[in-house]
This record gives structure tokens, C-alpha cells and sequence, in this order.
DNA sequence: CTCGTTTTGTTCTCCCGTTCACAAACTCCT
DNA sequence: AGGAGTTTGTGAACGGGAGAACAAAACGAG
């Protein structure tokens, strides 16, 4: 039953899994240049930063990899996992919207190394066009279908202002791309079977903050907290809540 | 340690729920400089993208802030929400590792807006620490603790290279840091009682790879697959993995 | 060859999160 | 005032993921 038929590509892998692979990916890297022929399934989760049951399960969807009593060959492993995650061959992949955020992106060297490959950068901005930012022309925004096109682009990042992302996202969508990866903090709208997903520096300082408040108020006593929820336990007194910014 | 205060400051909000509230607050921010008075859970799911049925369980986690056959009271939902989180004053932030991301994450227009204050911009490196980003001085590393201290911080963000991270977490911690934001592909080990969220470029890319890896598997039918399966059955070539940065 | 040790792969159980569906509650209209 | 129409808040069913625990498999020693 371990045996794998190579034509069933379309195993059904958990998404939490999917979500975890990259980082065994890493880790594995990580061993590799180190050194390291093979590993335990404890090892592995102690670099990964999760448990090694977790580990061992999500390795078991992708087949059965590892040696009893042995371990795991890390080479063989980190391979069986880049071709699952499909970054054996490199992705392009254009940038759209160069400002602060777009310039690191585009500056990024992980790219490269992690299966993917930065193919244009375009902004609507004509000032932008005659920079060139990474050793890549900044090119015209409308040049977009295009690109996409003659450079077989399935995947497209978003780094513009909120008010352009959704535009942008409609014209990657209608120029063929299928994958998305949003900064901007804007809620997208895309078709069925396209995906979107969405990095947002706000959301996880708030999150962030959510639990430094609930951290500081067990911390500091209940007194204040209690005397701030008393007023508001009232659930009629609603004074003291009427001026948000 | 768990007990909480009899006024029960501390009720239990799934972290699914804490998750969305950024996003939430955001859309009626959005509805508020729209001069909306008020909304319905429909439309408020609506623009945060998510169905109707999960934001009304999400807010009553919170409380009974609306009102049945009408909807939800825009400002005070919103300021509702932003309590709960605890953004109705701002955070000090510190942010470590001055390179292209730093200089991106310094000039967010987003921090200030969405509760939050960068009070320093730090960097191990002396080359740096003439500079000026987004109006504030770059300062040495070594100030860290200080910093935290005369400020107040509670909340670091990492945007150092990899392997800088972990020494940078354990000073924040040192320094009592107790929420870090990490940018730097680097899984973080730190003490209880310490939150840590990460922001992973690759690994975000890596995910959409996957599943537009699936998609064009599906669509180009089995065969390309196949024939890259048979050949990844040999189990020694791993070209094309080499060279990370 | 056999036994003991190690480590994987998998099963089982529990918990969290999502979704459905509906009663309760409020407004508006007559 | 009362009924019709809305919309919230929540109980209950359902599905997926996390973790514990264990059987199966490989290796090495004697």
C-alpha cells in the first residue's frame, strides 16, 4: 500500500500539511548543506519547530520515505518533497507595484534558491519606468497580458496600494494567471479556481497585540482591566465608548 | 496561573476569531469613512470575505453589539472590535535588521493608521547607523534593551537575514520583548509565554506552487506528470535543488 | 538465526472550527 | 396595537487536524 502508483498525481494532501511541507523543505536544506546524510523524524520536527507525530503523518501522505529504525535519507526526502511542492524547476513569477515593499521583493534572494524566478516588474507609475530595480527593468503595467503570455506566468504578486489591488488582481486573473499573492491590505475578489493568498503586516500585529493586551492584563492585576470591563459589563452604560478616533 | 478574574476579563476568543478581527475591523473602518451608519452581517461578511454565518458567530464571541432586524451600529462595532484587540492607543514597535524589508516595513503607512508607532529602527551594522528611514535614526543593535525599557516596547519585529534571527529573538526577549513578528526564514525558538508569528515569503509562494502545480496537472492531463514521476523514481538525481543563496 | 533496540507509519480519540438552521427580537406598516 | 418582514445570536451537526499510543519493520549483536 506504500507503493506508489506514479501515475495518481492528485493524492489528496491536508491542506495544514501542505502549509508545512515548505518548512520541512527548509530544514532539510538546512541539513543537507550541513552535512547531514539522514535524520530521525524527531530531529526533523525539532528543526521544523513542530511535534514529530505531526511530522511523521504529514510525511505519510506523501508516501512512505523514511527507514524504520533508521530514520529518513535527507537528500532523498528534501527531493520527494520539492517535486511534491512542484518547485523542482523553477516558476516565473512578475512583481506588480515597485514601491518600499515591492523593491525588497523584488530585492529578495530567496527566490531564486526556492523555485522561483522573478521575471518582470511592473508598475502603472510611468516615473517608475526607467529604473531599473534588481538588474529588472520596471516595465509598464499594461504590459502585463503580455508578459504573462510569452513567459507562461502562473503566478502574480501584488505589492501595490490597497485602491489598485483589486484592478491588478482582475487583470492578472483576465491575463491568465491562476495563483495570487497579495500585500496590499485590500479583501480580493478573483474567480472560482483562482487562489489567493494574502500577507498582511497589520493583521499580525494586531493578532499580536490581541494577546500582548491579554498578557499585560493578567500580568498586571485585574484591577484596571476589571474597572475598564465593569463599565462595560453595564451593557447599558455605553459612556465612554462614544469616542472612537 | 489560568484562573481569571471574577469580572472574567479574560473570555476565551478562538484564535480563528482573533484572526479575522483585523479584518473585520478594517472593513468597517472602510464603511465608516463611507459615511455608512450601519451594516448587516451580510454586507459586513461581504466586504471582509468571509460568509455571513461565521461573522456573527465571530462577534458574538465578543458580545450582543447588534441589533436584531437592523444590523450593527458602524462606529461602535468598530470601536468594539479595535478594544477588543487592543488597539484603541498605539504600540511601540521596535524593528531589527535595517535591509530592503526593513526599509519597507519602516515606511508602512499602515503602522500609525492601525495602531501602532515605531519608535526605533535597529541594525548590527555600524554602516547603517548614519541613515535616516522614514524619519527616524537608525540605531546600533546594541541599544535594544534600553530601548525596550525607556519605551516601553512589548512588540519586536525581526527583519534581520536568517541567520541573524534567532540571536536578535533571544535579545528582544532578554531585553522583555514578549511578541515577535518574524520575517527571517528561520523557525524561532523562545521561551513560554512568548508569541512569535512569522511572515514567510517562500513558504506563501511555495503553497500557491502546489496547488497551481495541481491545477496544471489536472488540466494537461496525466501525462507530463507521469513522465516526471517515472523519472523522479530514480531517486538519485536531485539536480536542480543545488545552490541556495 | 534469534532477540532486543530503534524508529517509522498508522489508528484512534479528542478538540477546534465551520456551517446549517431556526428561534428570538427588533422595526415598520397598517 | 398587532402582524409581517428582517436580521441577529446560537444550538447542533459535521468535518478536519492534533496528539497519543502502538504495531510493523529494519538493523545490529551475539
Amino acid at each position: 500500500m506504500t507503493e506508489r502508483t506514479p501515475t495518481e498525481a492528485a493524492r489528496d494532501i491536508p491542506e495544514a500539511t501542505v502549509a508545512r511541507l515548505p518548512v520541512y523543505l527548509r530544514a532539510l536544506t538546512s541539513l543537507a548543506e550541513s552535512g547531514t546524510p539522514t535524520c530521525s523524524s524527531e530531529e526533523l520536527a525539532g528543526a521544523a519547530g513542530v511535534n514529530s507525530a505531526k511530522l511523521r503523518k504529514d510525511l505519510s501522505y506523501l508516501g512512505s520515505y523514511g527507514t524504520r529504525g533508521v530514520g529518513y535519507d535527507v537528500e532523498y526526502l528534501r527531493y520527494q518533497i520539492a517535486r511534491e511542492i512542484g518547485v523542482t524547476h523553477d516558476w516565473p513569477v512578475v512583481i506588480v507595484g515597485i514601491g518600499n515593499l515591492g523593491h525588497a521583493l523584488a530585492n529578495f534572494s530567496g527566490f531564486r534558491s526556492r523555485g522561483f524566478r522573478v521575471v518582470a516588474l511592473l508598475d502603472a507609475d510611468p516615473g517608475r519606468h526607467s529604473e531599473q530595480v534588481a538588474g529588472i527593468d520596471v516595465r509598464p503595467f499594461r504590459d502585463l497580458a503580455r508578459i504573462v503570455a510569452e513567459q507562461g506566468v502562473a503566478i502574480g504578486v501584488i505589492s501595490t496600494p490597497a485602491h489598485a489591488a483589486q484592478d491588478v488582481a482582475d487583470a492578472m486573473v483576465e491575463a491568465g494567471i491562476t495563483s495570487i499573492l497579495n500585500f496590499a491590505p485590500q479583501v480580493l475578489s478573483v474567480p472560482e479556481g483562482v487562489d489567493v493568498r494574502k500577507v498582511d503586516l497589520s493583521i499580525e500585529l494586531q493578532i499580536l497585540a490581541y494577546h500582548q493586551q491579554r498578557k499585560a492584563s493578567v500580568l498586571e492585576g485585574a484591577v484596571d482591566t476589571a474597572a475598564a470591563e465593569g463599565a462595560a459589563e453595564g451593557a447599558d452604560d455605553l459612556d465612554g465608548l462614544g469616542a472612537p478616533a
